[in-house]
DNA sequence: TCTCAAGTGCTAAAAAATTGGCTTATTGGA
DNA sequence: TCCAATAAGCCAATTTTTTAGCACTTGAGA
């Protein structure tokens, strides 16, 4: 499941922040909220997701170093699925659909074959199951 | 913007529902959550989300139908946007591998072909440009 | 070594969210 | 028409979240 979804705002905003970086400290954190309370604030809030063991924390220096304990890729595929119900019906294709019919989407040719080549391989597997 | 990001955590809950039905009224709504309180703190909250003008509401019968103000497309980008960032670096690319590399997806033939051909056309519209 | 800057830990208070109780209105059926 | 059932409106209380204050600790450099 996605451990960003029972969380109150502040929770879910830093964990955000620390899952698209990948770890953090308190005072980065602080740098990345656009409207930051203190950084003591922060840090309370810190403590509370190391207690509920979505983050663990390691010494560097005289400060710590913030990052999630579950894989990212458990998390991202949560977070997917959530999306996916909630706006896109739970398919895939609709979601890839709606991306490119954005303008706002910037298409690179490279990235967009990759891309092809991945759908075709599965569906090159589905043909052999 | 996703209008889901600045909310509470049961107005959030409350706004995927009724994102995902398209619309909904008070008793539906506590029937899809989980563990749900009573439907009076529902109402309270959806209340709450016609003031933020979130929500608008029609009578029917004795009873409301809320539905979102604004439109799905805008608010389903916000939140893919979201997940975009948070978790793919901002590559829907990234996103795609990782959809299908997940084990749980199942792959409809027909669709896998119709994203293919979705990946192409927006391929060829790049070639033009 | 000693001092200072920059960090943490703990605690308490303010603000926001969440909840339920009671009253009032509306609908459908006896 | 009257009653029971079910919905909304209003309001107060509890719980959770969010915040800052202050004392203590650590590390780096003069």
């Amino acid at each position: 499941m996605d451990p960003t979804k029972d969380l109150s705002r502040r929770e879910r905003q830093i964990m955000q922040i620390i899952f698209s970086r990948g770890s953090a400290t308190a005072k980065q954190i602080v740098s990345e909220i656009p409207d930051p309370p203190s950084r003591t604030a922060i840090r309370t809030i810190l403590t509370i997701l190391v207690e509920k063991k979505l983050l663990k924390h390691k010494r560097e220096g005289r400060e710590f170093i913030y990052s999630p304990t579950g894989s990212k890729e458990k998390a991202s595929r949560g977070a997917l699925q959530n999306v996916l119900q909630t706006f896109f019906g739970g398919s895939i294709e609709n979601l890839i659909a709606s991306h490119f019919a954005d303008p706002k989407t910037n298409n690179d040719p490279e990235a967009l074959r990759r891309m092809e080549k991945l759908i075709k391989e599965a569906r090159k597997k589905e043909d052999q199951a």
